[in-house]
DNA sequence: CGACAAATTAGACTTCTTCTAATATATTGA
DNA sequence: TCAATATATTAGAAGAAGTCTAATTTGTCG
């Protein structure tokens, strides 16, 4: 009783992309994908690879998080000036910021609810809402 | 019947922060507390104020906005990656975001309500929650 | 006014990201 | 399987946004 191979897994999600299945997408895959939930910059991803072996470069990485955004492997997060997450829940959610540690943690939408919205400005239509609460240490 | 002059309020409220009025300053001060609400980069208001005859570098404005940022002059808003957008209106509010035209406009916070907020992480407080609800042209 | 603290500045620098054009790799059809 | 073709990858240059530094200028206060 194995699980599934994971890295099948990658190979299908990219072929269902319509993504071709190279060696560093492929890898890229498996490191963002195997395993729960992150939140991942470039930088740190490349990095990341490196250290497990995996040659590529970080232009490659930049493109594949790019691509793999576009066809909804991935979400990007704003939420620090200078600096672009990719956020590996793909699900409608939220976030907590920590402006102190840089930490991020997710909400799932569910547990959250919006009411009052307004109609959006004429001639356009709502694509996401994202809903970040920033906090810092301290309180109770 | 003269309104109050308009560059005495800038001079007040920047006294009222403990930042000294400098020429710089002050005209900076009267570009973006002035009029309506507004949204602006640096690299925008700098243009600005060069195209009003103000001379001031852009290292200047840099300073300024985040100084009146943090004296709660001005509210720093994250919405686009490697930007950042310095907003004067300083009451709670979120946004609406036009990722076609760039274009951000206001909602007030009392016509939205958010709920069944998670607590925060423990050891830390809430400081602000944002909403920024991204709508592209379209729809009906 | 004169002295001192604070602000401004040009330009170098950093960081994050994108671009370019050369090379390598996957895919397809015979 | 192999060649032909389309697609990816890459190093390094280039770009954009923002920060820093050290020298100069400008407010402030006695």
């Amino acid at each position: 009783m194995n699980k599934a191979s994971p890295s099948s897994t990658a190979l299908r999600r990219l072929r269902a992309a319509g993504l071709r299945p190279t060696r560093q997408r492929l890898a890229l895959a498996r490191l963002l994908l195997e395993g729960g939930d992150r939140h991942v910059t470039a930088e740190n991803l490349h990095g990341e690879a490196l250290a497990a072996g995996i040659q590529v470069s970080l232009a490659t990485v930049y493109n594949t998080l790019h691509q793999f955004t576009e066809v909804g492997l991935l979400r990007e997060a704003m939420i620090e000036p200078g600096r672009s997450y990719f956020d590996t829940n793909t699900a409608d959610h939220h976030h907590f910021f920590c402006e102190a540690t840089g930490e991020l943690q997710d909400i799932p939408a569910q547990h959250l609810s919006v009411s009052g919205l307004p109609a959006p400005p004429f001639g356009t239509e709502i694509r996401r809402v994202d809903i970040i609460i920033r906090v810092r240490p301290g309180g109770v």
